[in-house]
DNA sequence: AACGGTAATGTAATCGATTACATTCTAAAG
DNA sequence: CTTTAGAATGTAATCGATTACATTACCGTT
């Protein structure tokens, strides 16, 4: 790899004059240009962004950190995220977490240390001090997931409200043993919210809660499956699932199937986020649309004003409004 | 922000010793240790790793370059990628490029400015000479998607022979009518040699084509429908298909029950990858295994090899063995 | 010829670390 | 009481860029 120097050698010339060629900052004659231009050429030089990024204090760059790609949910958080970046000639670089503290934390440290201008957390396993400290320091924002005691932005929906409109469908579809299931972490927002919804629901009704949230929540398809069978098993008369997410729905529409019972005529279930999940299975599955690709995009523009020190847009701690969508999963006439 | 000098000023030693004390590199004594790293405390001290990596030649971090990370099917690869980075220390930043060449050229410029160790290519729009020249530099690997004429390693399977594979399934079951859809970019390894595959299949039994490829690849997954319904319609004794993907396979399976006919009992559907749109799909799906997982793992061991300057373990061009994973939608006995 | 203005280029400081080399200090050995 | 090894610390060069400031060259005015 050649250098600033060795093209200035090359081209006669000092490294000041090359370095207003690349950056086309001053005037520089037409002789000298072709000339310096000649030289790169030949060199295939490539200016060293560590030096620029040194000498400059903008990378232009931010990190979006989650928990990991494998949940299609996070790609359209992710393209509405991109396409403010990219008006902004911003470029993102995609981290997987794994829900892992020492992970996040040197990914962080991309942010401490300047190699990134700012971070967009999709999903997030510090503490509040340490978003409120970040946040005091760098740009910082929050998208979909959030902690809601600290300072920092956030951009997401009312998942409160959204599962009390799901669980209404399912009251007034008749249905009064209603089970909820979740996999994963207990400990972000949406899960918390989603289940405060069906607790206090169920509560005002002076019905008996059927779930296995907190005590039990693995990941995956798997074990929504075992998780819904064991419920099943608890309560066999349980007639409604409302699923934290459209994958988990699936699951234990495959599990009432594999017991025979069929959607939407002898249980109905309801799933979360809309993905493709919600539209693939069979019966397709009513389901929540958090419109993401927009809260990503808001959540960018917030943050590209907090990088470049111009006044927020809009309210810095945002829910904006989401869609259900209802579909055969909870339709009584279907089939 | 800190800097070395501040802390080197209030602990009120030299920066050199602020660095032995924060990279534990040299003799310092207890008394100075303390000293400083009270010092560090107080500041809040985070070394600048734009002047860190400056001197040293080494970022611990590589590249993961795909089309967008909105396919699950590269999140298990990107796992398996991760899996192997972290047992080197070393993180990863996975980059949608959307199939863009500019995009892809601004993060490899993160390459060639040293601020990445390496790339991993799950896909590219490089040319053949590009990926030589970036190959002949620096670290690079290709996994499952790759360019067939050029230097630089890859890691995939035989997409050609698990083609062979599936088509022999279905005509296996007795099929003759086999449509081939496809969705996506033509450009890449895999759809080119599933193609062929089929192409071959067919001619040696002088069987008649039925595709749309490569005329009309849309994205997605209505487009998936569409393409099915427009080879109903020109070919209506269609009674097998294959789907390049497993997404695709739903959209196929979904336009057939539209139209009244089920599967496995009125048409047969073959996807690709594995992904869990074949098992959460009614009835699943007929996939190919490509132990993404292990091809991911293998190409960071490779690269990681490269990076090292260490002798590399396997080939270099390596194609590992997939698995055909048989499903509800090509058994004959099924429903 | 002297002057002034501007275009063109160069010199050197700077960003924040690391580290080769130099220097000082300490304590044990002779 | 030297001598000396090696522990402890400091000085300054270095990585590769940018850029403030200095300098030179050139040209047109008066």
């Amino acid at each position: 790899m050649s250098t600033i120097e060795q093209v200035a050698l090359l081209a006669k010339v000092s490294v000041a004059t090359v370095s207003r060629v690349v950056n086309n900052s001053a005037y520089v004659s037409e002789a000298t240009r072709e000339r310096v231009e000649q030289a790169i050429k030949k060199l295939n030089y490539q200016p060293n962004a560590l030096g620029k990024l040194l000498r400059k204090e903008t990378t232009s760059m931010v990190l979006i950190l989650l928990h990991s790609v494998d949940n299609p949910f996070f790609a359209t958080i992710v393209q509405g995220i991109e396409k403010v970046a990219h008006e902004n000639d911003y470029n993102v670089l995609i981290c997987n977490t794994y829900g892992d503290t020492e992970r996040e934390q040197h990914y962080l440290k991309m942010l401490r240390n300047h190699l990134v201008d700012g971070v967009v957390f999709i999903s997030n396993t510090c503490t509040s001090d340490e978003i409120n400290y970040l946040n005091a320091t760098f740009p910082v924002v929050q998208v979909v997931e959030y902690l809601t005691d600290i300072d920092a932005a956030h951009y997401s929906i009312d998942f409160y409200q959204a599962g009390r409109d799901l669980m209404d469908i399912l009251y007034k579809n008749g249905h009064r043993s209603i089970g909820f299931v979740h996999t994963g972490s207990t400990e972000i927002v949406s899960s918390k919210e989603k289940f405060r919804a069906y607790k206090d629901f169920m509560k005002e009704r002076r019905l008996p809660l059927i779930t296995n949230y907190p005590d039990e929540c693995l990941f995956g398809y798997a074990n929504a499956k075992k998780i819904a069978g064991d419920l099943l098993d608890k309560h066999p008369k349980t007639t409604a699932f409302f699923a934290t997410s459209d994958l988990l729905a699936c699951g234990i529409i495959d599990e009432l199937n594999f017991r025979g019972k069929s959607v939407p005529k002898d249980a109905m279930v309801v799933g979360f986020d809309n993905t493709s999940y919600a539209y693939v299975g069979k019966p397709n599955i009513t389901s929540v649309e958090l419109n993401s690709f927009q809260l990503g995009a808001m959540a960018m523009e917030y943050l590209m004003s907090k990088i470049k020190n111009k006044p927020v847009a809009h309210n810095n701690k945002c829910l904006i409004p989401y869609q259900i969508i209802e579909r055969e999963s909870t339709k009584k006439d279907s089939r």
